[in-house]
RNA sequence: GGCGCCGUACCCAAGUGGUUAAGGGAAGGGUCUGCAAAACCCUCAUUCGGCGGUUCGAAUCCGCCCGGCGCCUCCA
């Protein structure tokens, strides 16, 4: 099999993957600051690192992946305000509530770590860094000195005098250089605070990545993932303090990311008002086609959030897991086996160029498309091949988590009301009396229930 | 102003030096069917924003131009 390739953003050049220690991974994706429900552009990262995850795993690599809660910072303390409740409370609040999102989106639970367990780390790596002379304190703040480190900029690829020139904020004046950033900040009266040798304070954003991917991983671990827009400052200024702390340059060895999710050509982000809510897409549309959606396009390129989009995804998805449904149903329990080879090594080689799912997906429609060639002839002695292409489509369903399996066992009272219906149904068209026959597949169709006239006698379905 | 990305059919999209340019959706025609739906078969880019260049050979490399976008400030 082809080896894995990965982009490297730090190096700009794939590359051939080799784990840290044989057999094993080690992943930190930034997570999230919870303080509103979470949208599309925070799926995107999520189903990308969940089938990186199963692809690895599958590849025979054991998986460790973390990934955290930024659970106290500004942006929660505003919220608390509004909301009148508790910092602690905000943050618990919409940490469920995202992972309520991950569950309803079929995405495997990290290993996750929160801010707020783990502050002694963050104040030893701070007070290592302040040591070695590259953060320095002004009134309870500590700042990173950018200019400790001739390489600030690497991973953007900017230097700090052109970004000088660019920077229209306003400047601290504390601060010996403009772009240096606070890892430690001083709290106001009311803020909530742990006590740290520059008095009572809460860590600076970007620095709980640094200290919680070290704490679990140590440096030099295998892959850092995040989406594009943290590239600057946020995966910037960490590369900075990792390396200031562990005095070398080997923080992560593959810097991930994925890119933005827009809508109406501006980028989401819950700054804007233009945000399409995960809670509203699932609403409307089903895991597996929000999935395929997402997936259907180059994890690095942007990609543009339209309703008519996600409507096409749900009709490519509909027409995977209706065939594999009737596949199985017409092929009974007859499918153990092994998959096809040349659609697994087609599919392992997308896979393995840099997750290349789009062409990943290709693979397995046109697996499907080959099963529903074999139904369309009535099987007849091919129901080998056809258990074969269902096993094979199933596994890459399983690599890419799209939930094939019908939405959800029908009540018993349903099945026999509906086979009731059928029934009645069937003796008035054998009665010609087709005008009925089809006024009632209509009313049913409208409340979402969806008949079909096949030759084996009429199915239904949820529409 | 600085850094970076993109422009492939009606829409989405893979492909980054060499067989007929993947795949999905839509559309049109056909088969099946009482009809509808589903499924199957056929059609749907001699061409990859434009113009030059390199090469035996380029959608793929280089240059210029046109158009779109992201980041440089909170962001996944």
């Amino acid at each position: 099999m082809s080896q894995l390739r990965i982009y490297d953003t730090l190096s700009r050049q794939l590359i051939d993957f080799e784990p840290r220690d044989p057999g094993r991974v080690g992943i930190y994706a930034c997570g999230l600051t919870p303080q509103a429900p979470a949208h599309l552009g925070h799926m995107r990262g999520a189903v990308l690192m969940d089938v990186v995850r199963r692809w690895l795993r599958h590849i025979g690599y054991e998986v460790d992946f973390v990934q955290n809660f930024t659970d106290v910072d500004d942006k929660i303390i505003n919220r608390s305000r509004e909301e009148g409740i508790s910092p602690a409370e905000v943050a618990k609040k919409y940490s469920r509530l995202y992972l309520n999102d991950l569950a309803a989106l079929g995405i495997e639970p990290a290993r996750w770590v929160y801010v707020t367990e783990n502050m002694p780390v963050i104040i030893e790596m701070i007070e290592k860094i302040v040591e070695r002379g590259k953060a320095y304190e002004v009134d309870g703040d500590v700042y990173f000195r950018v200019q400790s480190t001739p390489e600030y900029g690497k991973l953007s690829r900017r230097k700090l005098s052109d970004m000088q020139a660019g920077a229209r904020i306003e400047v601290d004046e504390r601060k010996e250089h403009p772009m240096d950033f606070a890892i430690w900040k001083a709290a106001k009266p009311g803020e909530p605070s742990w006590d740290s040798p520059w008095g009572p304070g809460r860590p600076g954003w970007h620095i709980e990545c640094s200290a919680l991917s070290l704490k679990e991983f140590g440096a030099d671990f295998d892959i850092h993932a995040g989406g594009v827009d943290l590239i600057f400052p946020h995966h910037e200024n960490e590369i900075a303090q990792s390396e200031a702390y562990l005095d070398k340059p080997q923080f992560a060895r593959i810097w991930m990311h994925w890119g933005s999710v827009q809508l109406a050509e501006r980028k989401m982000s819950k700054s804007e008002d233009v945000v399409m809510g995960v809670r509203e897409a699932l609403e409307r549309f089903p895991a597996g086609a929000i999935r395929l959606y997402l997936l259907g396009t180059g994890y690095r390129s942007p990609i543009e959030y339209s309703d008519a989009r996600m409507e096409d995804a749900q009709r490519a998805f509909d027409r995977l897991r209706a065939a594999l449904n009737r596949a199985k149903q017409m092929l009974g329990d007859a499918v153990e086996g092994p998959a096809d080879d040349d659609l697994c090594k087609r599919f392992a080689e997308a896979m393995n160029d840099d997750f290349n799912t789009a062409a990943a997906l290709a693979t397995l429609h046109d697996t499907i498309g080959q099963l529903n060639e074999r139904m369309a002839e009535g099987l007849r002695g091919q129901e080998e091949r056809a258990a074969e292409l269902v096993r094979t489509a199933e596994w890459f369903g399983g690599i890419l988590g799209l939930p094939f399996e019908e939405p959800e066992a029908e009540s018993a009272l349903v099945e026999k009301l509906m086979a009731a219906i059928i029934e009645w149904r069937q003796e008035l068209r054998i009665q010609k009396q087709f005008a009925v026959a089809d006024s009632i597949r209509k009313d049913l169709n409208a409340i979402g229930v969806l008949l079909e006239d096949g030759p084996e006698g009429t199915t239904w379905r949820r529409s």
